[in-house]
DNA sequence: GTCTTGTTTAACAAAAATGTCAAACAATAT
DNA sequence: ATATTGTTTGACATTTTTGTTAAACAAGAC
């Protein structure tokens, strides 16, 4: 009777349609982005978008948990692993290098919408399969066996992230005025940091052999 | 005959625009801000936004402008200093800490504005006084002088602007995340950030004893 | 007073984007 | 062949936001 499923006789419209939404989404954000952009980003009529995704909020939904359901797993990966804390530091760290190559304008585009929307956040972080306070719990117990005591390491992570992220982040700034603009120069930049950073917490860690946070040098 | 230029007439319902259409801009985002929604924030109609502003895009510019030009001196400020190096980051650190915690929205704003309209850059930084140039070889020189060698500079500005923008930039998901959303928790932790990021720094450079970037540890 | 000038307002026009609908189309089943 | 099902399209309706215009208003000049 039925013609059983036919899924797939919709050729790849769907996945055209989720290929170009992302790309307009994240380059224009939810606001610069119109449903017509999309369309012609993916080569289709626009009440087609609406066939496929009801309307554009739902549309922008379903990019959004799927991009970071795809980046917050990445991203506790690096740290769920067993390996020594260096080791994930730099595997975090590439990782994010390699991923944030692909997707440059991917950060600007989580945040503003965070920011925009803090409400979304409810029905993502489901999405991080690590218990952080655990996560918390095992770095702490491993940068006091580097011989690091007392130091919050939250202030760490944020340190990492900002890191690695603001290169991303602030690139059209930072690359015009530190850089002359200088595209390849940049990208050389991107590259090397892959090693700076990690080397950087390195050296950061090792010289810290002074207790928790009340000693103060100030002039 | 002409009531010669009695500019002040008019209260301050000038002022009153700019201050409202800063933070609705900053808060929403150019095209997330209505023209309404800056009228309501001001209390005033709208069509007195067109009378003072000729349209939407003149108001954003002035206000764009207007902010940046007041961001950016402070920012180079502290680098211009003759301070000591390890100085300087301290009251860059500081001076910042204290800009975003009354301008939470900024960085996302300006981000994600300029990777919007790349073009906006060049017409604003004019507003940088200082010759990036010579500032780096300025920052190249005093690291030296702290036993840093081989370093490129602006792997050092690129962090501490990442460590210091960071909290801000990811501040709904990460408060949320490591902080239970726990806001004194997190504004404690902002606070802490003053001291735990210059020590950070100092750390890194203190014990960065060897040479330049081309000796690579990988596995 | 009334004239002039600049400010404020409400009503209207125009533009841009989203969303809906019914008809055309393609492919397969009967 | 035609009936059925799902896909695609163009035309239309709605909504939202921006921009304009003409009239009301306030205040000082004369």
């Amino acid at each position: 009777m039925q013609p059983e499923k036919l899924e797939n006789l919709e050729p790849d419209t769907e996945r055209k349609i989720l290929e170009a939404a992302g790309k307009v989404f994240m380059q224009k954000g939810r606001l610069g982005a119109s449903m017509q952009d999309i369309a012609d980003e993916a080569g289709i009529n626009r009440t087609l978008l609406h066939y496929y995704f009801r309307n554009k909020e739902k549309l922008f939904d379903t990019i959004f948990t799927k991009l970071l359901s795809q980046v917050f797993p990445t991203m506790v990966e690096a740290f769920a692993s067993d390996r020594p804390f260096m080791e994930k530091i730099r595997i975090f760290v590439e990782t994010y290098a390699d991923l944030l190559k692909e997707n440059p304008y991917l950060p600007v585009f989580v945040f503003q919408e965070i920011s925009l929307n803090p409400d979304r956040l409810a029905g993502i972080i489901k999405h991080v399969g690590v218990d952080p306070d655990l996560a918390l719990k095992g770095l702490t117990k491993e940068m006091e066996s580097l011989g690091v005591h007392g130091m919050d390491p939250r202030h760490i992570i944020a340190n990492l992230l900002g890191m690695v992220l603001f290169p991303y982040i602030g690139r059209a700034l930072f690359q015009k005025i530190a850089f002359q603009d200088d595209t390849e120069a940049y990208e050389k930049f991107l590259e090397d940091r892959k090693e700076q950073v990690p080397r950087f917490v390195n050296m950061a860690l090792q010289g810290s052999g002074q207790g928790p946070g009340q000693s103060r040098k100030h002039p």
